[in-house]
DNA sequence: AAAAAAT
């Protein structure tokens, strides 16, 4: 194996071999049951850097964090974790531990950095002051309100209050003047709510001691909600100066990188994974060629669905919010059971379509890029690609951009911490080719071909995956 | 040529 080359500080936490992944032992059908002899997930080449010579210790155990016993409780009962993953280990004594540095910090899908910036918030609220403390900020509804989720049962014992700023459907919400100003201690929301929020005073700011962006490389991008981002930054500053700051991400483009350091405080503490090392190990990719548009539907019915049956929820992405209907529609009107979503301004209803994916009563989910970041749901095993991501901002190229971070993203729906899964990117034509080629070559991957018309390599890629010992099984 | 939030 190589030997990641890490020069560039002389506080570069090394890669230690990992125990191998015992992914083995991890069956796919005991859909609830966590699996329990799950590692670490591939977070190993995270670069550590400190930005002075405060010493940090990785913590191999939660114990040695220092943490409340109700706070250990809520790892152990509730979350039902044992020890932390790589990017816990790293990050928590860097984030729990005087002098509160900022942090800006990347780690691979699924390897666990919400619990990272949850425990930060939860471990830094003082119980006794019933005024807002931390403030995590999310690029969407359904990313906020996981993230909620998580850190009421992981804070389940300890008390905190916690509050979702989310947009709410318009008939029954309430002015904002004349509503309750928030107390809860712990906010989790979206920028354009929190900063509504803010500015009419609904929302306190003054005691906060740590501010959150999840995605924080959306966050901060000029096509995402950079603006927004800063505003609710600089606001936060000016009451509050020492309040630290965590952006997290699997992500940083280079560009977004070299801007979100500069917007943290100068002496930052920073983890940063290769690009090349990105890539979820355990999640396989495969791409169909495609004869037409059409037949990409025909793949995924008489293929994928056929075969994919036993092997977990599927997540199928698409570009628009027009594709995704079409392809509900015609799904459904062959007999499919499908639901899907897109940022259409119906909360209710996203929040039931999320719902009934989560409690298992859809198997299969088409989503716009919604869904792409973040949205944590181990049972999803396959992703499919209908249409791969491309980036808008390249005015300046006649050639198509793929979105890289995008596509990794979506990838990183499926083999949540360190499970097994697959994608298949559905390809058509030569601009898809050259994408998928842009896609290989960034990441440093091979993704193998799988022929649209043979059952066969379906079947060898499920089973290459891992994914399909379960049916080979029930058919023998 | 898009999606996300939200005015």
């Amino acid at each position: 194996m190589a030997e990641p080359a890490v020069t560039d500080a002389d506080k570069t936490i090394t890669t230690t071999t990992l125990p191998s992944l015992n992914i083995d032992e991890l069956s796919i059908d005991e859909n609830k049951k966590p699996p329990k002899l799950l590692d670490d997930p591939e977070d190993s080449n995270i670069q550590a850097v400190s930005s002075d010579d405060t010493p940090y210790t990785s913590a191999a155990t939660f114990e040695e964090l220092n943490l409340s016993a109700e706070l250990l409780k809520g790892l152990y009962v509730e979350m039902k974790f044992q020890k932390p993953s790589k990017i816990q280990a790293i990050s928590l004594p860097m984030i729990l531990n005087p002098p509160h540095r900022d942090l800006i910090a990347q780690a691979h899908n699924g390897s666990g950095k919400t619990t990272c910036f949850v425990l930060g918030m939860l471990s830094r609220v003082d119980p006794s002051t019933q005024a807002t403390q931390a403030l995590c900020i999310c690029p969407t509804r359904e990313l906020a309100i996981q993230n909620t989720e998580v850190l009421r049962k992981m804070g389940k014992h300890t008390g905190i209050s916690s509050h979702c700023a989310v947009p709410t459907d318009s008939r029954d919400s309430i002015p904002i003047q004349k509503g309750e100003k928030i107390k809860a201690q712990v906010v989790i929301g979206t920028p354009g709510t929190i900063k509504k929020w803010i500015s009419f005073k609904k929302l306190e700011v003054t005691k906060l001691t740590i501010l959150v962006f999840d995605e924080a490389d959306q966050m901060l991008a000029e096509d995402g909600f950079k603006d927004d981002s800063l505003r609710i930054m600089k606001e936060i500053e000016k009451s509050n100066s020492s309040c630290q700051v965590l952006l997290f991400s699997a992500t940083f483009n280079d560009i977004v990188k070299n801007f979100v350091e500069r917007t943290v405080k100068k002496d930052h503490n920073k983890l940063f994974v290769k690009k090349e090392e990105l890539s979820l190990d355990a999640v396989k990719q495969y791409k169909v060629q495609c004869t037409d548009e059409l037949s990409k539907i025909e793949v995924i019915k008489d293929y994928i669905f056929e075969l994919g049956e036993n092997v977990g929820q599927t997540i199928i992405f698409v570009r628009t919010r027009q594709s995704a209907k079409m392809l509900h529609k015609s799904l459904v009107n062959m007999g499919y059971e499908v639901t899907s979503i897109q940022g259409a301004p119906d909360h209710e209803e996203r929040d039931k379509i999320v719902k009934e994916f989560r409690d298992g009563l859809t198997q299969v989910l088409i989503s716009t890029d919604v869904l792409a970041r973040g949205f944590d749901q181990q049972q999803v095993n396959l992703v499919i690609n209908y249409d791969l991501p491309i980036k808008h901002t390249a005015e300046y190229t006649r050639e198509f951009e793929p979105d890289y971070e995008v596509y990794l993203h979506r990838v990183g729906r499926a083999g949540r911490f360190g499970r097994k899964g697959a994608v298949f990117n559905l390809i058509h034509d030569e601009k898809d080719e050259r994408l998928m080629s842009k896609i290989e070559n960034h990441f440093g991957t091979r993704v193998s071909e799988v022929r649209e018309k043979s059952v066969e390599d379906y079947k060898a890629a499920l089973k290459e995956a891992g994914l399909l010992q379960a049916y080979s099984e029930l058919n023998r």
